[in-house]
DNA sequence: ATAACTGCACAAATGGTTTTGCAAAAGCAG
DNA sequence: CTGCTTTTGCAAAACCATTTGTGCAGTTAT
């Protein structure tokens, strides 16, 4: 067992209650120094550590930040969560993480989620329906900055340019001469995120250059074994009928869509042209880099803290921050 | 604010006492069934969740378990985790994830830690002085099992064979005929880890062969970029001076040193062989499967919390246990 | 002598759990 | 039916380990 403050205090021959204005630095209290000196010393020789659960139930705060992503087999989540595990520490919280095992997995009721409570909480925010679970569980009156997508309403949140980056992707690729150029996406269009600017990019650039739009789903997975699958469609294919480019809805799906061309016998690029979207690092370790769209899953972590530190230092009504990162075309080997 | 419990037992017109009594259901206790019915409906109605930190604190237990790992860049780690924290809440606990940035990272005292008492922990075995940092913060007598590595004393623990492994690594490329062998590892031999097994078998297998020992050490580092830069010192020697077999110490050096060896003009396995160890499926979506070592984070992280869950159940006396899990050589296409 | 200040003990509060104890009801023998 | 024991059902209180606001004696300043 621990020691706890009550035989501190009378190890230090003070109350608790003063044991622990010193400790919090509470100079309210006017504690004198030799009696600080005292308690700090006995403290220090007995090894006190105050119990974090009383000291949350008394203070009504965990000094903790939740994480809600999805799916941490993508590398891109894992620089979100390492980032916001080093700026939360550096801030002095901890981090509860609450990872989805994909972005459309749902947690299953509540009891798929850690239940700790949070002060604050950073989510990416695609699967309403597990925001809402796990809002349900918190405080909801809890702040929370949004990942990854714009939302309406007055909620803070950060996100990246992905019409912008799905046009940087598809000028790179009709500026290599492809005509037909096919979205690799496991989202269709018309479903709950027909928003999905990636997708719009690409019709518009497909309007411009007067290509048909050809869609491959991947049946809401975004992984790499789903891309393997795509290319093992497309390699059955007649090679006149195949695209000439792909532009994958990540780095994930480009990946294994890589792989699987190859092992079609299908030559990248000179054959079929790939293009990720992400920026992971593993894109880089294939014989040839994946020619990306890169975004920076730091920054975004960065800003979603910043703000978030800002809502938990009680600034809880100046007006939601909204922030779009700028993506940028990385080209690689394979287009 | 959420509704406390003795808000809820005014409501259902009974003491807070009975509340928990019902709610925890506490058969010893003999609650009327109508009134039980009265609790749970009331609960229902206001949205009752008990405030857990009250709870832990009462109880003396948080219903959480810790899981000290080290780095989730590498997906081997990424497969634990998610391993545990399946098990962790079909078992009705929570997960508490500290993750130090590297296998020899340190959390930098301990304030680098989340802080937050669990009931039992789960790591993975290497870095001393993070554990002794890790159980310095908890109360010291939680149960602990450590995985990746034999320990000594009455621990429990889960490891593979690293020996065996290394064995059939090396039993493989001798039987395809190579002859200068060379090992890629984060360790030099006489460091605080000179009982590493994956040495044993290569000095083994040298030995038996007659090949001179060859090992090429990465800076404590076990990332592709190690294996990268290993890789580039390799295409840089004259062709005659070159290993023609590399046995790497995980997947990620070793996925990092194929991509390296392609780069250089090397060819895999024609010129030079790669053989890694772990099995991650990131070895799986390189134009050629990686020749790797599997082992199975999955099955060594549900006989951890197996042997935790026992532990936790008040089993704290019978003798330790220590598993060893079997590897198996998966043939891909660098050999 | 009175006012202001100093330094700390004290106690309430946080939101639960768990043990104890007691009144009322039920069971049972006479 | 009475008087005793047992059982039932729940309130009450102690406890968990801390924080934080109040109050008060003792000291110093005016």
């Amino acid at each position: 067992m621990s020691v706890s403050i009550r035989e501190l205090a009378e190890k230090a021959g003070v109350s608790p209650g003063t044991v622990s204005h010193v400790l919090n630095g509470n100079t309210a209290a006017r504690i004198a120094p030799a009696t600080q000196d005292r308690v700090r010393r006995a403290a220090e020789e007995m090894g006190y550590r105050p119990n974090r659960m009383a000291r949350s139930l008394g203070r009504r705060r965990t000094d903790t930040i939740g994480l809600l992503i999805s799916g941490l087999k993508n590398p891109f989540f894992v620089e979100i969560m390492e980032t916001a595990e080093r700026l939360a520490m550096n801030a002095g919280y901890s981090v509860q993480l609450d990872s989805a095992p994909s972005i459309n997995g749902t947690f299953g009721g509540h009891s798929k989620l850690s239940g700790w409570p949070v002060d604050g909480a950073i989510m990416w925010g695609i699967g309403s329906e597990n925001i809402a679970t796990y809002l349900e569980q918190q405080d909801s009156s809890i702040p929370v900055v949004y990942l990854g997508a714009a939302r309406s309403g007055a909620t803070d949140w950060v996100s990246f340019d992905y019409f912008e980056g799905g046009r940087l992707a598809m000028e790179h690729l009709i500026g290599r001469g492809r005509r037909r150029i096919a979205l690799v996406s496991p989202y269709a269009f018309g479903e709950d995120r027909h928003e999905e600017p990636r997708h719009a990019a690409y019709m518009d650039a497909c309007r411009r250059t007067g290509q048909t739009p050809n869609v491959l789903l991947t049946d809401a997975e975004e992984t790499r074994q789903a891309g393997l699958r795509i290319a093992e469609r497309i390699a059955a294919l007649p090679a006149g009928e195949r695209p000439d480019a792909l532009f994958c809805h990540n780095d994930m799906i480009a990946i294994g869509v890589y792989c699987g061309l190859l092992r079609g016998g299908i030559r990248v690029p000179e054959d079929v042209a790939v293009v990720g979207f992400d920026g992971v690092v593993d894109g880089q370790f294939l014989e040839r880099p994946l020619t990306t769209i890169r975004t920076s899953g730091e920054d975004l972590c960065r800003h979603a803290f910043d703000i978030l530190s800002l809502r938990l230092r009680g600034d809880r009504e100046t007006p939601p921050r909204q922030i779009v990162l700028p993506t940028e075309l990385t080209i690689g080997g394979t287009s």
